[in-house]
DNA sequence: CCGACCTGTTAAAATACGTTAAGTCTGTTT
DNA sequence: AAACAGACTTAACGTATTTTAACAGGTCGG
């Protein structure tokens, strides 16, 4: 299946290079230029899908880069990447020119949740709605329904059992980075989320020990790694 | 088929071009117009479907221009775009002239679903309005009748009701944000509103409750999801 | 093997949401 | 104009979810 191409400007090297390697790791292609001026030129050249542009960015901002994209494809989805403490009147420039705005600080989940609505809704990608489950030893875990089943009992999920325990299924068997984790869903990897956190793994823990062969290891000053 | 005719007054170029944009490449025909003296002299001559009037406009404000177009038609759908700034008395001006307004920022979503609510309400659209049906799980809900069929059962929606289950339906299964459908339906994301939202979901809950495969999922702190 | 830091667990506090009923508003009937 | 009906909002109370706190163990480098 051919990736989705994204065009994300963003003139932070640190937040650039995490958006884009976060995108990357999911089912997206992503081109990261750090100024207006050069991402206007690459938009010429290149066919892409979607642009995430930060809005404060040297040469040319974003509401510039974003006239001249929608001149070159007048329907081409654009999600701004804004500050928090933007003037009021600013932000309405660019929440009007977007299909979708994101004020920072946001997670990455965020992100993502919002790039597929996008993508569902403008259509330019197949429609498959595909039903995510994952098999965890003994259990099935839907994650649209945020549902954990067990032979016949069915344990309602909450939204951040859910999606802590979808991350460390993407990444079973392997390292989930603390941080990342954080990152992903609590937007803020800062001390409180972390002990947070750490109440939420051991919810997790009790849910699934119902599963001898299913376990989730603490990966000391890294992260978690669920086994199964 | 035929397009809905809109004039557009907007007195910021950057921004009237961007809705002017988004609305063309909608099912719209947009006329932009940058100030309200000039908007006037358009509306004598050409016939259109409903008006999106800026507040702030030099030479004739929106207000102003809102009563002379409603003396030529005084049925024509208004909608007034104001800032959030402005003090609450001159707002409850707009309230009373419009058909409807919105505050700054908005999105494009927002600003196309009120359109097309209005011109639902009004029914100003040109005849073809294409029948918006969806299908959720056993029931059929028609957005425009606001009738909610399930077998040989059909109840009659109110306004509100119909406004947010369509909300859901067009965003189902994925994430309906709370604010967004607030400043969407209720125009106001405020506490009050937010509540009167609660209300709405537990009646549309029972409503769909006859179909166990339908459920509006709380996504705590972001929306609902609709799953079916 | 000690002290600093990281993690585990449980409970309390804070916040968000759910439900039912009473209140308000608007328009209509008599 | 008073009474009524329908739709929407506000209030009051209950439950669910998430965060914070408090304390108990673990891990690791010096």
């Amino acid at each position: 299946m051919k990736k989705v191409n994204i065009l994300l400007a963003e003139d932070d090297p640190n937040l650039g290079q995490l958006l884009k390697n976060y995108l990357n790791a999911r089912e997206f292609e992503t081109t990261l230029i750090t100024d207006g001026a050069q991402a206007m030129k690459v938009f010429r050249k290149e066919k892409f899908n979607i642009c995430l542009l930060d809005v404060m960015m040297p040469e040319l901002d974003g509401f510039a880069l974003a006239k001249g994209i929608r001149e070159i494809d007048s329907n081409i989805p654009i999600i701004f990447l804004t500050a928090k403490n933007l003037k009021q009147d600013v932000i309405e420039g660019f929440k009007s020119g977007a299909d979708d705005y994101l004020t920072k600080p946001f997670s990455m989940e965020e992100l993502i949740y919002r790039i597929e609505a996008i993508l569902r809704r403008t259509s330019a990608r197949p429609q498959d709605a595909r039903a995510e489950v994952y098999t965890i030893g003994k259990f099935t875990f839907d994650v649209t329904k945020q549902l954990l089943v067990y032979q016949d009992q069915t344990r309602k999920l909450t939204t951040k059992e859910s999606e802590l325990l979808e991350l460390l299924c993407r990444h079973r068997n392997e390292v989930l980075e603390r941080n990342f984790a954080l990152k992903s869903i609590w937007i803020d990897d800062n001390y409180f989320n972390a002990r947070s956190m750490d109440v939420y793994i051991t919810k997790l823990r009790k849910y699934l020990s119902k599963d001898e062969s299913v376990e989730i290891l603490n990966i000391h000053g890294k992260g978690y790694k669920l086994l199964c």
